[in-house]
DNA sequence: TCTGTTTTGATAGTGATACTATACTTTATC
DNA sequence: GATAAAGTATAGTATCACTATCAAAACAGA
């Protein structure tokens, strides 16, 4: 069974809403791809509607520039990152066991139970991991988050935070520990790739050290006396 | 007793070396004050040419694009990270004590040994904690890897992880320890003073609840025995 | 002090970026 | 079939990210 997903995005987010028209979700399909293969820094709107057989002036109808829309897409990423968090954590009784899901998620491991035609979630995980930063690192972090724009962000770190807390009640760093996970996945696994000193993966394909390593953080925060000092 | 430091940099980071001049002294200065007023995406050669009384034209002798400055600084900074790492950590036999220093030093509270005229090291702390990723979140990280030019960072790091070492023979995962660790407390007080619901330091507005977590997640990872799985 | 070299300044120009405006055509909707 | 909404075509502006050229100033060596 596929699962279809719509997502509801908050409105400030765009101007015209991307998933109402054939144009929209063009413009986020090709968008996620264009920004992977050319970087946010070089991606423009003139190239992305060359590439969809667009004008610039209609891209601009549904986003008011390229940071918007990076946002847009990388806000849509965290939400789709909690429904699967839920979607896999239902059923689960031992906090250990949602612990285990949530890394296996952060890093891509667990099967997908949602499908959506015109976004890749591969490539859009790759640009979390390469751009996502940029979308909250900007002079303009305060009004964005007054409009609530980082509020997925922030609720998926909440919920983390809260299976940490079901494991370790009383745990003095549960919103900390849970953003430093989500960074952490996304930074070790882009040094890895790129900056490989920067970490213990040597030249390993796969994600299975990087697992075992932020196993060892979250449990060892968790399972540490936090001292009283 | 003031130290006069002079840091010799990678001339891959720059056209003609800033060190060598007024004019690039003033490019310097003046660039980091610019960058953290108003923001590295708004930031230009022209805008930072009018501040200084100089033309774009002699910015640009001495580097390549605002890029290459944006690296130059945070290269800088990396670098004189670790000559305050050395230099406080000299006399030290205990390890734990050394660990304390780093930590003090990524969260500022170490007293500055060195004095530079035109380097406001505080400022300049700002500008890495916010702008800091996007020197190696590009589309030519690797090739500016091969050019050396994060060098310093991958250096401190290392010397990072070999205490780390020191503290815990055997232990598995130093180089990321060590990057988790200046990762961490970099977002972690860019999260606390602008989407402070992704901590769990309320609106304290000093360090120390920073300096706790820290502490925790270093020791705890270093003091947990690795599990073989 | 003359002379050559380097550094800086002044000016101009190019192509791309990041938009905005307007008017016209196609498409959906009632 | 009328009306509104969505999309296209075209054009235009200000700024950005450079490059080129030439002249003036500073400076260094003989």
């Amino acid at each position: 069974m596929e699962l279809q997903l719509q997502i509801k995005m908050n409105p400030n987010l765009f101007v015209r809403d991307p998933e109402t028209s054939e144009l929209g979700k063009n413009i986020i399909k090709h968008g996620i791809l264009m920004i992977h293969e050319i970087g946010f820094e070089d991606f423009t709107f003139k190239k992305l509607a060359q590439k969809i057989g667009t004008t610039e002036a209609s891209i601009y109808r549904y986003f008011e520039n390229k940071h918007r829309l990076l946002t847009y897409i990388t806000t849509w990423f965290w939400t789709w990152m909690e429904y699967q968090l839920i979607f896999h954590t239902n059923n689960l009784r031992d906090s250990k066991q949602k612990i285990s899901t949530i890394i296996n998620l952060l890093t891509f491991q667990e099967k997908d139970q949602f499908f959506l035609e015109h976004i890749n979630k591969d490539i859009l995980h790759h640009i979390v991991i390469a751009e996502g930063n940029k979308s909250y690192l900007t002079k303009h972090v305060t009004e964005d988050n007054k409009s609530m724009l980082f509020k997925p962000y922030k609720d998926l770190c909440h919920r983390i935070a809260e299976i940490f807390l079901e494991y370790k009640p009383g745990f003095q760093f549960p919103h900390s520990l849970a953003s430093t996970l989500i960074e952490t996945a996304h930074h070790q696994m882009y040094f890895k790739d790129n900056l490989p000193r920067l970490t213990d993966f040597g030249l390993a394909k796969d994600v299975v050290l990087l697992t075992k390593y932020l196993n060892h953080i979250v449990y060892s925060a968790l399972d540490t006396v936090v001292k009283k000092k």
